[in-house]
Formats: C-alpha cells, sequence, structure tokens
DNA sequence: CGTGCGTTTGATGGCAATCAATTTATGTGG
DNA sequence: CCACATAAATTGATTGCCATCAAACGCACG
C-alpha cells in the first residue's frame, strides 16, 4: 500500500528511493510528533503502521476533497496547505502544515477528505492509516489520548482563526501569522526570527481573509515601521514585541 | 460529583428535583447523541458514566474559559453558545449547540476550557467524564470511533465557519446561519422552516463577524424581498430556495 | 532577450462599521 | 396591572478600511 497521490493535472513523480530509512525511533522531530508520550517498544508498533514513500514535488496533492479518507498524514519535511474550494471555485486556505504537524483529521467524520492538501514546496511524508491507528488508539491509553489531543488542537487553532478573521485588522491578521510561523519554528530549534516563507503572497491572503495587494502594503508598512524585514519570501523579524503588541491576539 | 458550575455575577441556582430520570437509552436524542451506533448493553455502560444535573438557568455558565477540563458536554435541551474573549476584552462567539449536539471537546488538548459556555435559555445538560469516555472508548471501537467523528465534524464546521467569515458578505452569512439552524431542527424532527432563535442580535452578529446593525438590516431587506420573515425572534423560512441561493455556499 | 508569473504600488469605489437617534421589547416595583 | 426603567432591535447618516481596478516592476525561465 501507498500514499494514495491525485496525479491528475500534477507534475510527473520523480521516482526517489534514497532517505526512506527513517523510522519514528530515530526521527528528530518524535519530540512533536505522533510519537510524543510514547514508551520505546510502544513506537516501535506505531512505527511499524506508519507507511513512507517517495516525497511529494511541489504544487502535487496530498489528497484531494472529497477522496475516501483513508489515512491521516504527519510531514516530515516541507510544508503543506490545505483549503477547500467553494462552489463558486474561489479557494479558502485553511491551514498551513509545517514538518513535525498532522494533517487530513477533518476527513474522519464523513470518511472523506473535506479538504484539499497540497505541497508549497517539496516534501516528504508519513501516511498513517487510520483504522489501524485506531486499533492501537485502544490498546495503547497514551497515544489514544495524544490523539485525542491533537484533534482537539485543531479545533482551538481553528477557532483562534475564526477570532483573527472576525476581530482583527489586516495588520494584526498578518502579525499574528508572523508569530505563529515564528512560534512552530522555534519549537522545531529553528530561528524564531529569521526564516523563509514557503507560501506565496496569495496564499497568505487566502488563509487571511485579505488579498494580494493587502498583505504586500501591510509588509511595506511593517518593514517601514522597522517592525519586519522583508525581502520577497524571506524574513526576519527586526522588533519581536513590536510586532506582537502589533498582533494584538486573545490568549 | 456534580457538573460544575462556576456561579460567580450568575443568577442564583433554582433547585429543581424533577426530571431527572432521564437515560441514554430512553432519551429521544439518542439517534442523533453520543449514543448513536452503540449496542443496548454498550449504551448502558455510556449511561453509567454520564451525569445529570439541575438546568443551567438562562445566562449560567457551564463553564468558563481557563477552567480545569475535566468533562465533555451534551445538551439535552435548551441551547447553549461558547465563546472565547480576547486579551481587550472582546468576545468571539464560536458556536452554538443545540440539542443532541456535543460541546467542551475544545478543551482535551491543554487541560483546560479553550472557550466559555454559557446558556442562553433554561439548558438540561448531560456532563460526560472524559477520563471514563476515554476508559469506555478504549473497550468500545464504534464510541472511540463515533468521538473521533464528533471531533472531526467539529473541525470540519469550523473550517466551514472561517471560509463564511472570510469569503461571504453580510447577507451570504446570515443566510447561511439561518439555513444551519434550519437543518439542526430538522435533524431533531422539528419544523425546517419555523422557528425561534434562542441567540440575541448581538450574538449572531459576534458568531458571524457583522454588527448588530448589519444584522438587522440583513433581515429588514431579506423580509422586504419576501425570503423570510421575521417577527423579533420568530423566523419563517418563506422561501427557502431563495435563501439557500442567497447563502451561495460550497458544498 | 522576451515571456510570464509573483509582487509591489497607486487610484478609486463599495460594503459594512461607526455614530446617533428612535422604536420596540423586557422586566420591576408600586 | 400599569408606570417606569432598562435592554434589545431597528433605521438613518457618515466614515473608513479593504477590495477592486490598473499599471509597473523584478525575477526566473526557456
Amino acid at each position: 500500500m501507498t500514499i494514495h497521490i491525485a496525479q491528475q493535472g500534477d507534475a510527473a513523480v520523480k521516482p526517489c528511493n534514497h532517505d526512506y530509512q527513517v523510522n519514528c525511533g530515530n526521527c528528530r522531530l518524535n519530540g512533536i510528533c505522533l510519537p510524543l508520550a510514547l514508551e520505546s517498544d510502544d513506537i516501535q508498533q506505531l512505527d511499524d503502521i506508519i507507511q513512507r514513500s517517495k516525497p511529494l514535488q511541489k504544487n502535487q496533492h496530498l489528497y484531494r476533497e472529497g477522496d475516501h479518507f483513508q489515512s491521516v498524514f504527519a510531514v516530515r519535511s516541507g510544508t503543506l496547505k490545505a483549503y477547500k474550494t467553494t462552489d463558486d471555485g474561489r479557494e479558502q486556505v485553511t491551514g498551513f502544515y509545517f514538518p513535525g504537524e498532522i494533517l487530513g483529521m477533518d476527513g474522519i467524520s464523513n470518511n472523506a477528505h473535506a479538504s484539499s492538501a497540497k505541497a508549497l514546496e517539496t516534501a516528504a511524508i508519513c501516511e498513517i492509516p487510520f483504522v489501524s491507528l485506531e486499533r492501537l488508539s485502544a490498546l495503547m491509553p497514551n497515544l489514544q489520548r495524544h490523539f485525542f489531543q491533537l484533534m482537539s488542537r485543531e479545533i482551538t487553532e481553528d477557532q483562534q482563526l475564526i477570532t483573527l478573521l472576525s476581530k482583527n485588522s489586516a495588520d494584526e491578521r498578518v502579525a499574528a501569522l508572523m508569530l505563529s510561523i515564528s512560534g512552530r519554528n522555534a519549537r522545531r530549534k529553528l530561528s524564531a526570527t529569521q526564516f523563509r516563507l514557503p507560501m506565496s503572497r496569495v496564499d497568505i491572503g487566502n488563509y487571511l481573509g485579505l488579498t494580494v495587494e493587502t498583505v504586500s502594503r501591510v509588509f511595506s508598512r511593517m518593514q517601514k515601521m522597522a517592525v519586519l524585514r522583508v525581502d520577497n519570501k524571506e524574513i526576519e523579524i527586526l522588533d519581536p514585541a513590536g510586532l506582537r503588541s502589533m498582533a494584538n491576539l486573545g490568549s
């Protein structure tokens, strides 16, 4: 069984046979990913159900809205975006997924994926068949609890976004996203102040309920205020405190 | 052990000792609530862990943001709203909960409730201690799956709201909410075309990212277009097809 | 070097927020 | 039960933020 990759309209898949020997035990993300809070022999069992396959190329889909739901996925490297398509053809980006994060959980309720997921850059993925995960969860209380927590976190993050979209200005939304990315980098022991945005301005705007032009203007403004240094996709946070006060967030 | 009811600032609780003999087996909501998909002896076990206590009065809190998380809750009668408070004091309503629906799942991730929940009218609640639910879930695959599905549905509904807030006009948002309430009424075998809104205009606007004035104007407009009949909180959907086309939703 | 895409910047307009005032519901004490 | 007080909802006038329209710029690529 391999990762289900929708191929219509996607770039051809380049075979790649190295670097498949990763396992949960030696993965450097196991402190923030699913294996967190498992004993080493439990990790082995989890590892046994996880499928790894060739990396996704940029713009390839991991799954599409409406696809039969079979697995959730962990990002090992690269970044993905999840998005829904409204029936008048517009897109709504519902989330970005960085290494160590889990996606696909919105497919559980209807046995069909409620959103599409595509790679923003080359990405390595761990596939976790859901029936196996359910079976293991029933046997390993820690795993069950951890997965409940992951789903709950997805809910709280979506609610955070709801609040952002409903209550905050364009400046605040962009600032909040920069802080979120910064924090997630820090969790992976990367720089919290300097990073490269994996997504386009269009995606940022779409996620934040803004147009590209507005996003661009906000970046310009922040640069003029010396809060951020923006060089295309390269971001440097010059004034973290200023950025936080600009974000003006709850919690 | 009783329901944890925060009482500061709330109306005094009137004791009420009748009507506590409901159980999951005879509850008329068991076709849409947690017991769904359980065998009758499994239902008995679920019933044993569920706590029922005196009804919540209007404006009383079921739990508050930051409270220690201990249980999820099912609504047996009445309506609740969930909301977050931003640190500059504003509220964001994140959901309305009708009979048969489950709330409180956003508290799992941090062992603390991520939002507050208060009754919009007198409400009867079933409390489901989470540790017991976890234990039972490990023993009953159907229950585990059903609860995963409930959480997943919460995620997809939040994503629906995200899309609504990000992409739709005031008219579309209000239309979508009316359709949502209509559908949820239908699920409970109530009228899909005639109902009483349990929440105020302020709450509606807050939930939809609009001001009270805008909500009121939209209702007036819809009434003028003969799509809705609005008499304060009494709503009649005169033209369901028109309302749907007005909502202009994805999926 | 031209083509195309992503990004930036500028000018204008529209939708919903804000401010303000009135009307209608709700609730309370005499 | 009515008079009063308070809260909720409606309607109107004006403002402001961000979308839209338009054009130029930079960069990657063939």
